[in-house]
DNA sequence: GAGTGGTCTAGACCACGGT
DNA sequence: CCGTGGTCTAGACCACTCC
């Protein structure tokens, strides 16, 4: 049954790690110690042990053993855990409270040639066409975000405002065009401009968050770039990094 | 001489694909063959090509191949490369052409005791003895950003003013205290509060970016908490996820 | 010196994509 | 069907930390 063995391995541990079995400071049993517990060799139980690590619950040091972290508290509000993953996602999460307060306004949808410009801003090439959405995005009817999308028009055929207005991810998948097989994005924050003051409930403030996101298909092809203008105060980004 | 055969690996690869040897949207070869071209076993080839793929520039899809990605174009300014890394690790790159117009200013330097208030936001124990340093970074004498630190007093020993004032990090590593293993982090936008605005030069802006970072010992400790408060319009941060 | 994680080899079988 | 990447085994040797 079980299809993926380090992943049940994985699973266990974190659970294990939880529930407070391996605390905060001290060392997990070592590798080999695991590989016999669980009945695998040592590679797979490293496999397991460095997904724990990339989500920033252990770390291993040489000659002295895998040591759990000590857990950090968070209570952030709305939003937490989503990110560069974009809204579809963030309405797709099964813990997602907030679906049902959450909506989406297309706002403008139109076919554009690729000029010098916008080959800078979105790395297509010019000449081609693409694709320009700008979608709203709503929490309880206020207006928290804007997505200002271009999608390369060769990989998604001929696409309709109502295929924008349900989702344009679910319209990929519903049409077999291709897979999502990555993403590269940069954070930064921003100056609002007018449009931002026109669309978004900023309040008073004068600035924005801004994420920018190019999305590969699964040919290695740039099919999607997307700024995310947001209201400051909503959002949050998480991060891991060991050294 | 090679010590690490992956990582040369990993480099001749890398080198090779920014040559365009290896085209957009092409495949690489395959795992077999380039094993038997580098001489070593597909594991380790395998490892090279993982470490590729978290760069962003290849992308793994099984029946297929390794498909090289389509690059991006990106000239953004100050601060590029940067980030979760603090302005220690911007001073100390190599590549960095603005090291002589940065500077720190330490505003603040103080024995905190941690109460549950404190204990809330920086994850410490309510008890511990903390220091306080609040360091304003200069660029050409501009206040672009803030950093609130607290340090658990218990793995410092006893550190001053001055220490604070060239770096904490060399403090630690010429004190052979602990080596630093990881950092979590999150990014948001925030209103600019009244201390922001007395110390930073935000202009007419009226929020901020906050990067609040926790940072482990190699021992699994949190030892320090930093939250960044920068001006907008002069930094961001670059992310890559695969599916 | 004993025990830990880090690197690497030489095999094997499977799931998937394209033909 | 064949070739691809994905998973896993069963060994080996090394570098490091701690006692």
């Amino acid at each position: 049954m079980p299809k993926k063995l380090y992943s049940d391995i994985y699973d266990t541990l974190k659970q294990e790690i939880n529930k407070q079995v391996y605390q905060p400071r001290n060392t997990l049993p070592g590798e080999e110690e695991l590989a016999s517990r669980f009945d695998v060799t040592r590679n797979t139980v490293r496999r397991a042990l460095k997904e724990l690590q990339s989500d920033g619950l252990v770390y291993a040091v040489k000659g002295r053993g895998v040591v759990v972290l000590e857990p950090i508290r968070d209570d952030r509000v709305v939003f937490q855990a989503e990110n560069t993953e974009g809204f579809e996602a963030l309405r797709n999460f099964p813990q997602n409270k907030f679906i049902q307060r959450l909506s989406t306004d297309v706002l403008t949808f139109e076919e554009v040639e690729v000029d010098e410009e916008l080959e800078k801003l979105t790395s297509f090439n010019t000449g081609d066409v693409a694709y320009f959405v700008e979608r709203l995005r709503l929490f309880d009817g206020k207006a928290l975000a804007v997505d200002n999308s271009y999608f390369r028009k060769s990989l998604l055929g001929d696409m309709t405002r109502e295929d924008a207005e349900k989702s344009i991810y679910e319209y990929i998948r519903d049409n077999g065009l291709f897979k999502i097989a990555a993403e590269r994005s940069t954070t930064t924050v921003e100056s609002a401009t007018k449009r931002d003051l026109q669309v978004l409930d900023v309040g008073d403030m004068n600035c924005v968050g801004a994420l920018t996101k190019f999305v590969y298909t699964d040919t290695g092809r740039l099919f999607e770039h997307t700024q995310t203008r947001y209201v400051p105060n909503h959002f949050s980004m998480v991060d891991f990094k060991s050294f």
